[in-house]
DNA sequence: GTGCTTGCAAATCGTTTGCAATAGC
DNA sequence: GCTATTGCAAACGATTTGCAAGCAC
C-alpha cells in the first residue's frame, strides 16, 4: 500500500507534505521529536515550516496514524508504530529505543480502573543504553584524566 | 517520623523550604507540577520563589524522595509515593490519578532488555476519568442547546 | 470561489540560568 | 566567615496562535 492510501485508511487527507512525513516516519523508526523531523526534512523541502510539522504530527495522533511519546520530559517524540510496545529512553543520549521484547501482559487494560475510561497505554523505560554503558565502561579502563 | 527526619534519610539537608514542600507533597497526593506546588505554598511562604520550587523538586527526585512523571506532555508533575504504581491522566480535566489496582507484573524488570540498563519504570494510563466521564453522560441527557 | 492547508512571525508557557542577597553552621 | 540555599530577572526552548497567502476541488 502506498502512503497516500495509507493516510486514507486512517481519514487523513493526502497533501504533499503529509505524504512526505508520514514516508519519513515509516522509514525511520528513530522517535523523532517535531525539530528532528523538521530539520532532517527541511533540506529536501526547503518551504516546509515548522508549524506544519506541528500540525501534521498532531493531525497523525489525533487521526491513530501515530503515537506521540512523553517519555523524554524535554520534548514529544513520534512514533509511527501504532502497536502497543514499550519505551526505552537513554538518559545519556537521550535516545528513545522500541523493546518489543517485554511480555505483554501490561498492554491488557486492568479490571478495575476506580471507573475511569482507559484509551491508552504507555511503558517506559529509563536508565542507560547498551553504547552508553559500553563507552563508560571503557572510559574505567583507561581513564583519560 | 517527622518530615525533618524524613528529609535526611534521602540526604537532603531540611532546609524551611523543603521541609514545606516536601510536607505538601506528603500530604497532598494530588501529583502537583511545579506551578501548582508555587501557587499553593506562596500564599503562606511570601518570600518563596519559583525556581526554589523547581530547584527542590528536582532535588528530591535525584535524592529519590519523589519521582517525576511525565504522563501529561505540557509539564512534569510529581509525586511523594516513591512505590512502583500506575497512573491515569484525564484528557478532559487533566488531573492524574493513582492506579494501584492495576496487577503488578509490569513492575518487574524484563529479561531481555537489549543490552539497555533500566533503572526507573512507569505505566501510564490516558482516558476520561470517572467524573468527566459523568459529566458527559448528564450532557447527552440533557443537552444545554 | 470556497474551504482546507500551509507558512511566517509573534506570542505563550514551562523551565533553566546567571548572579546577587541571604541564612545557617 | 564560609558554603550552601534562596530568589529575582532574564534567557531559553518547545509548542501554539493569529493571520495572510496558496492550493485543490
Amino acid at each position: 500500500m502506498s502512503t497516500y492510501e495509507y493516510l486514507l485508511t486512517h481519514e487523513i487527507k493526502p497533501s504533499q507534505q503529509r505524504i512526505c512525513l508520514m514516508e519519513f516516519l515509516l522509514k525511520h523508526r528513530i522517535h523523532p521529536t517535531a525539530e528532528e523531523v523538521y530539520s532532517r526534512l527541511s533540506p529536501s523541502m526547503p518551504t516546509l515550516s515548522k508549524t506544519t510539522v506541528y500540525n501534521t504530527l498532531k493531525l497523525f495522533v489525533q487521526k491513530g496514524a501515530a503515537q506521540m511519546l512523553t517519555i523524554d520530559e524535554r520534548n514529544a517524540c513520534f512514533d509511527a508504530d501504532i502497536t502497543k510496545h514499550a519505551h526505552f529512553l537513554c538518559k545519556e543520549c537521550g535516545k528513545v529505543y522500541d523493546l518489543h521484547e517485554v511480555p505483554s501482559h501490561w498492554q491488557q487494560l486492568p479490571e478495575d480502573t476506580l471507573g475511569h475510561l482507559i484509551d491508552e497505554v504507555q511503558l517506559y523505560y529509563r536508565g542507560t543504553c547498551r553504547k552508553c554503558a559500553e563507552k563508560q565502561a571503557k572510559k574505567k579502563l583507561k581513564p583519560t584524566k
